[in-house]
DNA sequence: AGACTTTTAAATGTCAGACAATAAAAATAT
DNA sequence: ATATTTTTATTGTCTGACATTTAAAAGTCT
């Protein structure tokens, strides 16, 4: 492993970053056994707690795991598709939030990547899957549904149709621009037709995967992308309309 | 902020959670300062350095940022899709190499994401961004390039193409693919004839790019999908050939 | 008064040493 | 031989201290 100059910057974040490296350069093997905290403040010449500062951003990172006990210590983590999902998405979510991201482009980068997973999908997409976007769109057809509860499940059929692809790569990437975009979604209050409109979009979807006819799926994501944004505008504009009124019986009543 | 149940794990991971918690869920705004690892320490009853360990896990996922001196301490960072970059390469690289995902995988990703930018670059794309492209293409086209430096170029290349498309969130997603195949990338040696093959496939995309052509541009990444996974099949052969022959010897000599 | 310098205070960064909790291995007893 | 106890190595946490950094307050000189 690389020693640490002792140029003025976070000790921790510096022996972070060089074991960070060693993982990455693939030096130190999956579930290989880290020298022990002491053994790590011995050679890079730092005190036991500026170690563990260091391993505790590693294993934010899910880089390594931590075990007590006589035969514990810090071990090199197979990071798992699963595991870095959440992580993915919550870093979506913050960049799209954080950012002032408008609908229109995360709409726009969420219908694009979609797209591209249809013909895969199409062409590979198990009973299982196809059975699951199914009993999402018959949920998605109830009136009782809240908001909140149509997007969750939304978001499971889009889910069912990435999977489809049978690409884990895919799988990934998607996650954080379609569930990192749910909760501009919830900002938006579905009426009744537009529920319905997208049902059958979405019922069009299905149809085309079950066929295998992928640029039918790729056709109708584009029309659901459209009803999507003008959905979206019409919520918008009728907010910004509200808050307009607001403002003027304030102004005429204050 | 929440409280921390006295139950048993992670003291650290535990306050990191309801930090992070509050990040995410808004109540905390960017650039506004958290207590002081004093106070944090005495809020939830815990020592400092178990504190300062939780912040060291907020700070490798960007999430907080901290400053020294009298009006110092932990800020609330905004993520800036810049800085999730750099996380996103690695985490996806690390996903790859540690899942031992296939090139044909991998390559099927990438390729599918790329060509749902095409044609929102073919529209949007700079004059700057153009001229990169072509400027990489010249690079490649130069026989005393190292495989290495010719594999940086082609990611140069197609991150031109992806940031015409002017759309933050399909750049970010798409570094996950384009970069983390850096490696795989790396593990071929190309010929000259191929390299040939993709410069020249490499100008047509421009070229489609050039002219306002989105589905032109589709029509070549395809093939340039068709000729990489040909020349990785190559060369994986002639390498699995050239062990087995290797091998063939050992067993007669040895 | 205004500009420059010094001091002060608050915060993080780091260290040292200690004890608790845990879990596996070794030693012991049944 | 099996079950129980002891030992041991390791991480988790605490206490208390000092170093370093930075901005603001206080002081000083022109």
């Amino acid at each position: 492993m690389k020693i640490d100059p002792n140029s003025s910057a976070n000790l921790s974040a510096q022996i972070a970053k060089a074991i960070r490296d060693s993982i990455v350069a693939g030096d130190l093997i999956i579930n290989e056994r880290l020298p022990s905290e002491a053994e790590l403040a011995d050679y890079f010449q730092v005190s036991r707690p500026t170690v563990r500062e260091a391993l505790k951003r590693l294993a934010a990172q899910s880089l390594i795991r931590t075990q007590r006990g006589a035969t514990g210590g810090a071990f090199v983590n197979r990071l798992s598709f699963q595991e870095a999902y959440a992580d993915h998405v919550t870093t979506s979510t913050l960049l799209l939030s954080m950012n002032e991201v408008s609908f229109d482009t995360a709409c726009e980068a969420r219908y694009a990547l979609e797209r591209s997973c249809a013909p895969l999908s199409a062409e590979r997409r198990t009973a299982d899957q196809l059975a699951t976007m199914r009993t999402e769109i018959f949920r998605q057809s109830q009136p009782s549904l809240t908001d909140e509860a149509y997007c969750a499940s939304d978001v499971a059929f889009h889910r069912a149709l990435v999977d489809g692809a049978a690409n884990p790569v895919l799988s990934y990437q998607l996650a954080g621009a379609i569930e990192a975009m749910q909760p501009l979604m919830n900002m938006i209050t579905f009426t009744m037709r537009s529920r319905e409109i997208m049902v059958c979009l979405h019922s069009s979807i299905t149809d085309a995967i079950e066929s295998g006819d992928g640029d039918a799926a790729v056709e109708c994501l584009h029309n659901l992308e459209a009803e999507t944004r003008k959905i979206a505008a019409d919520a918008f504009a009728a907010r910004s309309a509200a808050r307009q009124r607001s403002a003027t019986i304030t102004k005429i009543t204050g």
